[in-house]
Formats: C-alpha cells, sequence, structure tokens
DNA sequence: CGATTTAATACGCAATCCAAATTAATGTTG
DNA sequence: CAACATTAATTTGGATTGCGTATTAAATCG
C-alpha cells in the first residue's frame, strides 16, 4: 500500500481539480468546489497553482450569464491547450495512425501511413514508427522536444507497467521491451499501451461513456481486445498486463482447443474467401472488410455464414464478460462492425441467451464506429493521464 | 474521486500499520517502519493511538534477541485478540458452519449445522441462520453485544455493497436484501458476501496466498465461484457484483447455451448417478462427494467420464479467467476436487493447453481442501477487514 | 449606492517528516 | 560489584503543508 503523506493527499486533489475542469469545460471555482466536494479555499490554493504551472486558463468572456445572475460575476477556468503535447498511435498490421494533440486532447495533426507490418522484425517496425512521429510532429509545426510524451496503441498482449509486449499479431518477436527502445529513439518518454485500453480511455473522456465510471469495451479488429474502466479507472490484469480476448477459449474441438480468434477474428472471418482474387487482395492491404462489406450486402451466403458464426461466438463471450465485471455499458468498437446487420444481429441474439437470468439488465450493449483517429486519440488520452497523475512541476504550495 | 483530506490520510495509514502487525506477527515499531515506509515518529504515533483504543498489545517478553544483540531491546507489538469479535459463516445447501473469531481472526466457537435448506423461503433461512449465529455466540461464552459484526458467506450473485442477494442457488427468493433483513434480526451489522471471495481472502490472510497481493480462486462446489485478489484488495465487479463462474458459457448446444455449471457444477457430476438410492440420499444430505470419492476409487466408469469432462470445462474456464487477470496464482477449493486424481489430471490437462502461449508460465494452480471452518473464517476476515478499515472511535490523535 | 455573489485571505487543526533528546537494556571496566 | 559507556528504539519538539471555517475584498446588477 501506498504511504500516504501531504504531496500524495495533494496530489489526489490536483488531479481530482484538474480532471473536473477538463470534463466540464470552463468551469468556475465555485462550481469545482462543488463537484470535488472540496472547500472553495482548497480549490482556490490548487487553481491558484495551476495558473502558476500554466496548466489552466482564466477566461473573463463569454460568461453567458443567467438573466437573474447578480453578484460579482464568475471567473472561468479551462486548461491550457498549450500547457502540453503528446503524441499518440493506433498500429496495426495494414496501417499506421499518428495524431499530436495539446493539452486537453484536441487533435493538433494526424498522419495516417498506410504501410502493411506485418511480422517484421522490431527493427523495421520501430524505424516506420518512428518516422510516423516525427513527420506527424512536424505536421503540428512542433518539434519532438514540445512533446511530453508518445503512447503507442498497438494489438496483443501487453504489459503496460513494463512496456513489454509479450505478444502481438504484427510483431515476428515476442517479449520485446519496446518501451525502452522508443524512448531511446525519439528521446522521449513513449508508453506502450494495449490499443484496446487506449480505446476505451478515448470513450470515458470523449465518447461513449464519458457519464460512467465502470464500463467494458470490446474491441474487434485483427485481434480481439478488451478494455475495462472500474472505478473511473483503467483496470488492468495483475502486473499491468492487458487482456487478449482473442485468447479466450470456447471449447475443445476436434483439433484441440477452440479460439475465440479462430472463430470471430478477422482473420478467422475472411478466410474463407481466398478463392477471390480481388478478396485477398483487399485482405492484404487492410480492406478486407470494406470488400466484405460490399459481399455482404449482396448477400454472399458463404461470408454471411463466417459472419452469424462470429457474430454468435462474440456474444457469448460478451456474455461471460459481462458476468465477470457487471458493468452497466458494453461498447463494442472495431472494423468488424462494419459485417452489418446479420452479424450484429446474431450477436445480438447469443448475449441475450447466453447472459445469466440475474444479471439480466445490468449491462446495455453500444455500438460505436469511430475512425482510426479516435483510437490514436485514445493513446493520447492514456498519456495525458499519467501527465495528470504526475506531480508536475515543483508545485510548490506556499510563494 | 474520493476527496482527500487528513482524515483520510490517516485512515490509510492506519490501515497499513494495522495490516502490518496483523501479517507479521509481533513486530517491533522500527519494522514496521521499514516495512511501511512510514517514518518511526508516525509509526509511533499511529501505534500509540492504536495502543490507546486497545487494537494491539506490547509484549516486551519472548523477544529472542540476537546473540550480538546490544542496546535497548526492540518492543513487540501484536494485535489484541480481545479487542473485537465477529461471526463469519458458510452457508451452502447442505449445511451451515458458523465461526466466532476474535480479532486476529482465530477462531474462539464453531458451530455445524448439517441442514438441508434447499431452496426455502427466506424466513425459513433467516431463522436458521439467525439461530445457528445466536448458539456459536453462546458457545464462545458471549453475547451478541460483545459481537461487532457478522459476515454471512453464501453461492450466488452478491451485491456485496447493498447487501442483495440478486440469485442464490439456496433461496427460492431472487433479489433479497439480506443484509438488512439480517441486521434486523440479529441487531449486529450484517456483511452478505459471496462465499468465493470469502475464501479468497481466508487464503491471504491465512492460507496459500500470504505473500501475494494478486490472485485468484476458484470454488468448486455445490455452485462454481470465482475471488479474485486485485493489489492486495478483494476485486468486485461494478456495482459491487460477485462474479459467478457456474453462468459462465462454454459454448452452444443442441438445446442452447451450455453453461459451466451444467458441465461441472456438483449437481451435473452426481447427476448421473441417480440410480443408486445410497448415492441419492448421501447427495441429498450433503455426502455426494464424499460417496463420489468412493466410487471413483473402485473406478466407477460412469462417474469418471463426468469427472474427467467436469475437470476439461473447468480447466477451459481456469484458462479463460487467466487470460483475463493474469494472476501469478490460481488456488481451487471445495468439495469437486474430492472426486481426486482423475479429474485433477483432466483439469490440468485441459488448463494447459487452453493458455495461451503468451501467457504460459504466468500462473501457477494450487489446489486447496480447506475444510468448512476455513470458509467461516474467510468471511470472519471480510468483517475483520471492513474493520480495520474504519476509522475506528475517534481515533483522537494528540492528547 | 446598496445588495449580492464570488474570490482571496487569515487563522486553527491535523498529520506528515526531520532532527535532537530521551529512555532502556546490555556490555565493559575500574 | 557498581558506575560508565554503548547501542538501539522510542518519544519529543519544531517546521512544513494541507484542509476547513470565518472573515474580508472585489465586482457587477438593480
Amino acid at each position: 500500500m501506498k504511504t500516504a503523506d501531504p504531496e500524495l493527499m495533494r496530489a489526489m486533489n490536483r488531479l481530482s481539480v484538474l480532471d473536473a475542469i477538463r470534463r466540464h469545460g470552463p468551469i468556475s471555482r465555485v462550481e469545482i468546489s462543488e463537484r470535488t466536494e472540496l472547500s472553495t479555499t482548497t480549490v482556490s490554493a490548487i487553481t491558484g497553482s495551476l495558473l502558476d504551472d500554466g496548466l489552466i486558463l482564466t477566461r473573463h468572456e463569454g460568461d453567458i450569464r443567467n438573466a437573474a445572475a447578480r453578484g460579482r460575476p464568475r471567473v472561468m477556468l479551462e486548461l491550457n491547450p498549450a500547457a502540453a503535447r503528446v503524441v499518440g498511435a493506433k498500429i496495426t498490421a495494414s496501417r499506421m495512425v499518428f495524431v499530436v494533440t495539446d493539452f486537453c486532447g484536441d487533435v493538433l495533426s494526424t498522419l495516417t501511413l498506410p504501410i502493411r507490418i506485418d511480422r517484421q522484425p522490431i527493427s523495421v517496425i520501430a524505424d516506420l514508427i518512428e518516422d510516423g512521429v516525427r513527420r506527424c510532429v512536424v505536421d503540428a509545426e512542433l518539434s519532438l522536444k514540445d512533446v511530453h510524451s508518445v503512447c503507442l496503441g498497438l494489438p496483443g498482449v501487453i504489459e503496460h507497467r513494463t512496456g513489454r509486449i509479450r505478444f502481438s499479431p504484427i510483431l515476428k518477436d515476442t517479449n520485446v521491451d519496446f518501451a525502452t527502445e522508443m524512448s531511446a529513439r525519439l528521446d522521449t518518454p513513449t508508453i506502450i499501451e494495449s490499443d484496446a485500453t487506449a480505446i476505451t480511455l478515448a470513450h470515458h473522456w470523449f465518447g461513449k461513456a464519458r457519464d460512467l465510471e465502470d464500463m467494458v469495451l470490446i474491441s474487434l479488429e485483427q485481434t480481439l481486445g478488451l478494455g475495462v474502466l472500474h472505478e473511473g479507472r483503467l483496470f488492468r490484469g495483475a502486473g499491468g498486463l492487458s487482456h487478449n480476448l482473442g485468447d479466450l477459449v470456447l471449447g475443445m474441438g476436434p483439433d484441440g482447443v477452440v479460439r475465440l480468434s479462430s472463430q470471430a477474428g478477422e482473420q478467422a472471418i475472411l478466410a474463407d474467401q481466398r478463392g477471390d482474387g480481388a478478396f485477398a487482395e483487399a485482405v492484404k492491404l487492410g480492406r478486407g472488410m470494406a470488400h466484405a462489406q460490399a459481399l455482404i450486402k449482396a448477400e454472399d451466403s458463404q461470408l454471411l455464414t463466417a459472419a452469424i458464426r462470429a457474430g454468435e461466438a462474440i456474444g457469448l463471450s460478451i456474455a461471460n464478460i459481462v458476468t465477470l465485471f457487471a458493468p452497466p455499458r458494453v461498447i463494442l468498437v472495431g472494423t468488424s462492425l462494419a459485417l452489418g446487420a446479420p452479424f450484429l444481429k446474431s450477436l445480438g441474439q447469443a448475449y441475450a441467451l447466453a447472459i445469466p437470468p440475474s444479471l439480466q439488465g445490468v449491462s446495455e450493449l453500444v455500438f460505436d464506429d469511430s475512425n482510426d483517429e479516435f483510437w490514436a486519440r485514445g493513446a493520447a488520452a492514456v498519456a495525458l493521464y499519467e501527465l495528470y497523475e504526475s506531480p508536475w512541476s515543483t508545485t510548490g504550495p506556499a510563494h
């Protein structure tokens, strides 16, 4: 257990105030005090220090006061976008998407590299990522020196705490200390995070879970991922290990263990379509799902069957996740959603069937088709969150 | 987020010190200081207050000093057993086990009621539990007034925070506010907890997870339960909902969803044996597993098949749990372990097969055949933990 | 110009840490 | 054998920092 001292106390309250300002836009000190249940005097002290540090700004104007507004007008406070910049990235097998965001998490520049990097050696991938980060930073008319930290979201089994990639479908190697590698290359602190975890935070900050403290997110991409928000914080397994949903076992088949990834992974759904040359090409370029969507619309029976089977498997797995975490909302994201109505319908039906009676109505399913930039923004949010948490500067209290 | 004030700070450090004393037996102040990373002066202040409140005791004697020990000898501190008493209970379909423990969690008296309470109305069950608690307290030569709180561990889906039983195999009714009911009957604060969660804490405090901060426990009884220890604390689902492993879905069968409980629940394993009159009687009396054990030794093929099938299903499910939580250790407990070698072997094989390669070696399986008293003691530990956490008395700091 | 609401300031309390003093047992020595 | 030195644990005093209540200053509307 962490030892509690005044410093921790201040760090907690600082985070609490900063979070209130981030979430509730321009906000006055009194309102912060109400929301955080901190005394006005404490809020004043903390906001004063935040102002000194340049993390927040005051805004007198634009104060749309109520008609019956009397007395001294409130001074609105908001995050100072210029306080820091971070880079977030989403790395997949067929493309990389980078964003530079300001301190608010608003995007300053975006860069998409449609490069296929299937299981290449680390050095190659690291080269590409380094290049992408540098270019995206330049696009934002910044230098890497202006960037506080970088967060890379990628699929697989990631050990967040150590920055180690235990396994990733995009890497040939396993057990790679990628955080150290990239930090050295970029000369900037670099965080490695599961892509699913990154977009989980994106939804908590900007998307469909802003109102919730508990939530589960299922990402359906090349890899099937899981992100868990528990009591307002990202939940990772013991040792900071991220979850890899595709590794879940559905049962024993004749050829051994049947994993979810073999039933519902992108690969599994599209595998049957190899006969079609154009399709194979599309898959290779990461456009497989778009192509599949067209086939589904044309009622291609082979693909329809695969989609329905996948939906069923995922529906069951979601029910299992809900049995374990009981979140009020489950958000589904990822390219596989493009499979459309048949897929979603079988998913929903399987879920409804599989959810235990005692948990009926506990959780709602929500589908989301955010673009890649949103994922990258989530990675940036992870970097920002660690920034908010850190004590920042000296934060000298009294002057 | 909780607002941090000095009171919270003190509560945290108090818990930290109290926990160090609980875990590391008689311990000197310096050693507490080293372990908790609190300054010696803070430790002295807190231990002083704990001494004033009568929660801990000093022990000068019995201080086995090193040969080269010079200088002032250390004063050893330990929990004061008489500081408080709690009652813990394990409620199953075929019996109830009660314990009264002291402040250390040591058992003062035990009471086992071999009563079958299969799905009786709440009032009947509440009557029996009330009676059991009262008798056990009397056996310890105490009065209910001397008991600080009661914790009941029972199978099913329990909402710890509210004390509500959403579903339990031993109750006919669902969604019962059992905490309120029992608190009123006993006129003592009563906590409702999942039996699996209770024994999880028992293992953390007294058993096979004393050295770990992260751990998962699988309980194989009439109901299949799950307990999770995460970063030294019990992990419960959103809203404090406990997990019910038996509800996990293994796949789609011809008759709909196949749940783990239908493959590996006590009922499922023993169901095939109905033809045997003596066996049915044994099951009804909660001795089914003991009987089954005998049959297995006699190599009854029917039961062997059922046991192997069950082991396989549980092995797969454990792999899934490990995929999600990545605990360094998985502890298996419960009556079904009595099925012996064939069951355990198939379980282990299925687990080894199903664990993802990237997580190989992350987790070790440990089997434990603790008796019912240990479960009840776990429930008592849950009550004690909440007691440790609570600010206790006024805890007046300075005098 | 008074009323009213917000922000900043002054004081007291609690809890941390650091440094110095105190206490207690043990070994050593005249 | 008794007084002194030694060593280590604990307590005490003082400075820092935070929160909270109450008071004072500020800014706008009626």
